[in-house]
RNA sequence: GUGGUAGUAGCUCAACUGGCAGAGCAUCGGGUUGUGGUCCCGAAGGUUGUGGGUUCGAGCCCCAUCUACCACCCCA
């Protein structure tokens, strides 16, 4: 081992940037949710799928667009060994249509609905609810052309958010149109800027150029103004994508979910065509009480009133990713949600369950070196009788074992001393009245199992840490 | 990639206008022989994010850098 000046040990133990550790009931409220969702996604015909973390580099690059940031800055591409160029995925529809056309799922019965959950990697400046490795669960239905597949990914993804107890969401959709009728709407929008090309600021005007479409949702002053009265995508529309749009709506309404027409709402990446949308929670009774609270009215309107919602999800239509990646018409619609921003509000908002992990109902307590010797074998016992136990072998002393026992809240202590191991008897106490009897080990598990049986959960050892904020 | 704010023990924070770096929580041990929740005592834990500079002297001032948060950009 090379040997480290300590500034270098100190990177050693820190994550890089944008990625990070998730452990204790982070991790079981994320793995809830995942199950929660899945099980939504499960019942209305999704099936699973899990692409690798590596594609081909190019894959990203041909599908999402050139001139994406996504692709331009944010992918962490590279060269292998071998000379390969792979990326780390920043997306999970392009592996997905690259699999189904892969394994011809052209031939089965169309069309093909898939769930994902995985990691995800772009290389941008970090902040609120977005990270360098961050987590998606997403939906995506390849093979038809149907509103009512639009309809569903919408729909589907609502339900898993209110499965949770995200109650509030409010979906912001927009449609962009066909090859056909976005080219003359896309026209249209770059003849509009051109005139007040002025309003725009420096970004876009190289946007005006590269990506015209990118400029409505730019979220500088000047250009929302300018944008206001830009041609809408929606007023473009061929009869057959106005046909389409309506359908959708129509599906939604029908399906209760609230929803606004957002003519700014393009979206980044090319390969986008028709419905595209995105997903945003809405905090429940913003209205203030009008008591006596120390009136915050003297200036500060500013942080209260510009808490921008977050996206806790997007998608739409991707009928031509297909042809570019294997040349098969596969109209097809999917969307994402952003687990790393539905974790926190799951918190505030969320309908979590008491507790997220059985806790353990009996404490194994050793004392002496015979016993300790004796306990991995015991132990084994017990789990075989599936008694759900904890201990801390590494401990010596009897008081602390008991100490750690009475504070996870166990029912049971099952107490192994030197005497006990010699004998192959176990005292077996209870932690709320204090009374204790020595068995035989063998009779134990019977007089546990019949003890645990009359029990519910043990008061759980506090699942959620941080009370306040 | 750009801008703003901030970094002191594992966590939450102290330390006057520059003058010996501290507390609570958590951890570990102990409060006589093999019995927990409360309580008491003790220990460990830091080159003040890092590197320079100014100064007799820097946690504090200056510069750079890293990281976090916020915003832009973009997106989930």
């Amino acid at each position: 081992m090379a040997r480290l000046s300590r500034t270098k040990k100190k990177e050693l133990y820190h994550s890089i940037k944008g990625a990070r550790d998730i452990f204790g009931d982070e991790y079981r409220l994320r793995e809830w949710f995942i199950e929660r969702a899945k099980h939504v996604a499960t019942f209305y015909g999704f099936g699973p799928i899990a692409t690798p973390h590596l594609e081909r580099a190019e894959l990203f690059g041909t599908t999402l667009g050139g001139t994406t940031d996504v692709v331009q800055k944010q992918m962490y591409a590279f060269r292998t060994r071998g000379g390969e160029s792979v990326a780390l995925r920043p997306e999970g529809t392009a592996p997905i249509m690259r699999a189904y056309i892969e394994h011809g799922m052209h031939t089965w019965p169309q069309p093909v609905l898939f769930w994902y959950a995985g990691n995800f990697f772009r290389h941008e400046n970090p902040q609120r609810g977005r990270w360098r490795e961050f987590y998606q669960f997403g939906l995506e239905v390849l093979g038809t052309e149907d509103p009512v597949a639009d309809g569903l990914v919408i729909h589907v993804a609502v339900l898993m958010l209110r499965e949770v107890g995200l109650q509030n969401v409010l979906v912001h959709l927009n449609s962009l149109g066909c090859k056909e009728c976005r080219a003359v709407w896309r026209k249209e929008l770059v003849a509009y800027f051109r005139k007040h090309g002025n309003a725009l600021c420096k970004d876009c005007k190289r946007r005006l150029k590269e990506n015209p479409l990118r400029i409505l949702d730019c979220k500088e002053e000047r250009c929302r103004e300018a944008s206001t009265n830009a041609p809408q995508s929606v007023s473009y529309l061929c009869a057959h994508c106005k046909q389409h749009f309506r359908e959708v709506l129509e599906h939604l309404d029908d399906a209760g979910i609230a929803y606004v027409l957002d003519h700014l709402l393009v979206r980044g990446l090319d390969y986008y065509s028709r419905t595209t949308f995105e997903i945003f929670f809405e905090k429940p009774g913003e209205s203030a009480e009008s008591d006596n609270s120390e009136t915050k009215t003297e200036v500060g309107t500013e942080e209260s009133e510009k808490k921008k919602l977050l996206a806790l999800g997007g998608g739409g239509r991707y009928d031509y990713l297909g042809e570019v990646i294997g040349s098969r018409n596969v109209p097809a619609v999917g969307m994402a949600l952003g687990v790393d921003r539905i974790i926190p509000l799951l918190r505030e908002h969320g309908k979590i369950p008491k507790s997220l992990q059985e806790p353990p109902k009996v404490f194994f307590v050793q004392l002496g070196t015979t016993a300790k010797r004796k306990s991995l074998h015991l132990m084994e016992e017990l789990r075989k009788a599936k008694i759900p136990l904890a201990q801390s072998l590494s401990k010596d002393s009897l008081k602390s074992q008991l100490r750690i026992a009475s504070r996870l809240g166990v029912f049971y202590a099952a107490i192994l001393g030197q005497k006990e191991a010699l004998d192959d008897t176990i005292i077996i106490r209870d932690m709320d009245s204090g009374a204790q009897e020595t068995l035989p080990f063998v009779k134990s598990i019977e007089y546990l199992k019949s003890k645990l049986r009359g029990k519910g959960q043990p008061r759980p050892p506090e699942i959620t840490d941080e009370e306040d904020e």
